[in-house]
DNA sequence: GGATTACTTTAAAACCATTCTAAACCGATT
DNA sequence: AATCGGTTTAGAATGGTTTTAAAGTAATCC
C-alpha cells in the first residue's frame, strides 16, 4: 500500500482505472527492475502474495497495459504469450529447455544494413532471438 | 507421380518410410522453391489437391521432417507453428496482419559483435524477425 | 450522499492449435 | 497367407487464451 500513489499516476495516465487489480499488477511489473512475464506466471507470483486473481483478470491488465504502451509484446515462446517490461529497443536469449528470456545488452550486438522493406509495407519492430540451452 | 523418385529417396536417407501421405506432404514441400508451412496450411493445399489427411497425420509428418532435418522450425507465430524449408541460416519479415513470412537475403543483414552467452550455455541458432505491416 | 451509468472483474464455458489414444491399416518379411 | 512393426486416423484430450453474461466496482451527476 506504500507506493501505489506511483503506479495509480502511471494507469490513470494511460487512460485507465485505477482498480484494485490493475494497480496490484502494476506493482509486480514495475519494479525498476525489467522482466519477462506470463499470464499464468504472473497468478503465481500474486497467489504467492496471498491474493487471488482471475486469469482472464489478468489477460485482461497485460493486453490493456500493452495497449497502453506500459508493457512490449515478446514474441511468443513455447505457446506463451510472453510480456516484457523492457520497452527499449533490445534482444534476447531464449532458454529453448525453459522459455526462459534474457535481455541482450543492446551495446553488445550491432545490426547493419537493414533489408528493403517488401513494397508497401513499413516496419515496426525488429528483434533478434538467440536460441540457448544449457551445456551437458 | 513424376517426380516421386526423388522425394522418395529423400524420405529413405533420412531414415523415414515412404508412405502415400510422406510422399505427399514431400511432394508440396520440397518444390525447390522455399516457403513457409503450418499444418493447417499444408491440409488446405492438399485439400486442394483433392486429396485428404488427418491434421494429425500432418503434424506427424511435419515434427518428423524437422526432426530428420529437411524442415526448419521457425518462431510461432499467431499461436501457430511454422515450419520453413529454408535450411540455411537466414531472417524473416513478419507480417503482422497475415502471420506471413518471407525471407530476408542473408547478405542484406549482417550482425556484428555476438553478446556472451549467459555461462554454462551454447547457443543452437539466432533469428530476426522484422515485424511489418502494410501502409495504410 | 444516493442514484445512475459505464467500466471491470469473474467463473465458467467456448475456442482453437496441437497432442494423445487406441483401433484400424498398411507393407515388408517370413 | 500369417505376422509384425511402423503408420494413419478419427475422435478425445490438453492447455493457453478468449468470450460470455452476470455480479461487482468506480466515476458522474444531481
Amino acid at each position: 500500500m506504500s507506493g501505489d500513489a506511483k503506479i495509480i499516476e502511471v494507469l490513470k495516465d494511460a487512460g485507465l482505472r485505477p482498480t484494485k487489480q490493475r494497480i496490484c499488477v502494476g506493482r509486480l511489473l514495475f519494479t525498476g527492475k525489467h522482466q519477462h512475464v506470463s499470464a499464468d506466471r504472473l497468478q503465481l507470483q500474486i497467489r504467492e502474495l496471498g491474493q487471488k486473481m482471475a486469469l482472464a483478470t489478468i489477460y485482461n491488465c497485460l493486453h490493456q497495459f500493452h495497449k497502453a504502451g506500459l508493457l512490449k509484446k515478446v514474441n511468443a515462446v513455447n505457446d506463451v504469450i510472453m510480456f516484457d517490461t523492457n520497452l527499449s529497443y533490445h534482444h534476447h536469449f531464449l532458454n529453448v529447455d525453459t522459455g526462459e528470456l534474457t535481455d541482450i545488452n543492446k551495446e553488445a550486438v550491432s545490426i547493419a544494413g537493414l533489408p528493403s522493406l517488401p513494397d508497401g509495407f513499413e516496419a515496426l519492430s525488429m528483434e533478434l532471438t538467440i536460441r540457448v540451452k544449457p551445456q551437458i
